[in-house]
DNA sequence: ACAAAAGTGTTGTTACTACACCCATGG
DNA sequence: CCATGGGTGTAGTAACAACACTTTTGT
């Protein structure tokens, strides 16, 4: 499509903002690089992509490195590609945003990291690249899609308390919600169902279980 | 990042959805291809994007060179990468949507395409690659971001009627309005403002004109 | 005077906010 | 019997949809 041929020399990789709700915060999962100029600094989970992989296919395959986990929420956020972003050589990330549920990680420190751990987007510590940009701009699509989808569930167990719901919501948020009128606007949407079951040993009435009918991307209707 | 350097051979281009208002209908810019396998199809305006340009420097770039326009209203809408969307190598493109009012454009034929013109959304011809898929995701996105944003100004002049106004939004939304009830809505949202002028000339009452205060991007308060 | 588009209000319905008490369990 | 979180209803307000006639101009 050009008009001369251009002589590239660029990379392409991906960066991926993974969430999870953990100890009553959102965390996000950070590794400390080991290479300079970064030594010590942390960065979104990331590498280049493969000559016959996708990017969504090479984030599936980074996030299951990190993280061991499998068949999770994961999206494309954009693509970040200030000329000067990656000091090495001049390489354009396609970031995405995954997220899981907590119980189901188990992190794994690769050999080319010094560390992996969650860190509350509250207090991140210094990123390397553009990474605070990017996950500033995660977060930002992370709330704005909670208001006008079922990304949710993502974050949840199979199974959850409409109480364990709301918590995701006001964590994520950062706002108190009326329990009454949470409520009565999610049993409303009609995305969850009542499995039945209570949930036993607490040391209060018990609290009945829920789960989403669907466990899939869907858009609510505003209309 | 990655643990093993990898030998990329991976292009990066830039495709763009240029969308405007013509003729009551909503079109998208296509230019005709003249190179084979995709001779006689139609494609969406794009190319490889040069070593010290970033992706939206790219889509400017060549929006210019097929219209003509500068200070459009243009933004990233995802980046494409099937791997074999491009049959004559692995090329992902970081596709682009803009939004044009008519009257500023002069299309231009660039030597390297066959042809450049408006076609409808309705009824486009075979597009090549994947840019039938790309056009559909840009249409979907304009779409829904009409109803939470004032992208409207983008694709209007300077001065309009509320007349004018309601008509981009039924092209666009593929809906009839209730002209009563579009103006309480519009006007209550306070992101118009009246010229104090009037428009001259046509065989009935004319209408006040009016304009946006604020022609950039602005999230329309659902709270 | 006629055609054509501009402009304007009301009513019924639905969704939203704010707010406080009783219930079931474990210890 | 006490502490803890689970569960529920109502009233006032704001936003929304549906609907038809009068006004101003050009010809």
């Amino acid at each position: 499509m050009a008009l001369k041929p251009i002589k590239q020399e660029i990379k392409a990789a991906v960066d991926s903002a993974i969430f999870t709700v953990k100890d009553g915060k959102l965390m996000v999962l950070l590794i400390e690089m080991t290479k300079k100029p970064y030594e010590g600094f942390w960065a979104l989970p990331g590498g280049l992509i493969e000559q016959k992989e996708t990017t969504l296919e090479a984030a599936v395959r980074i996030l299951e490195e990190s993280t061991g986990v499998k068949n999770v929420y994961l999206e494309q956020l954009g693509t970040f590609d200030a000329i000067d972003r990656d000091p090495f050589a001049r390489t354009i990330s396609v970031a995405h945003i995954a997220l899981v549920p907590e119980k189901d990680v188990a992190l794994q420190i690769g050999e080319k990291y010094a560390d992996v751990r969650w860190w509350s987007i509250e207090k991140l510590p210094e990123l390397a690249y553009d990474h605070k940009h990017i996950a500033h701009v995660a977060l930002d699509r992370l709330r704005a899609k909670l208001e006008y989808t079922n990304i949710v569930w993502s974050l949840l167990p199979k199974e959850f308390t409409l109480t364990n719901l709301q918590a995701v919501y006001e964590i994520i948020l950062g706002t108190e919600i009326d329990k009454r009128n949470f409520r009565r606007k999610i049993l409303a949407l009609k995305l969850l169902e009542d499995t039945g079951r209570l949930q036993a040993g607490e040391a209060n009435r018990p609290a009945k279980l829920y789960r989403f009918k669907q466990r899939k991307l869907q858009y609510i209707d505003i209309i």
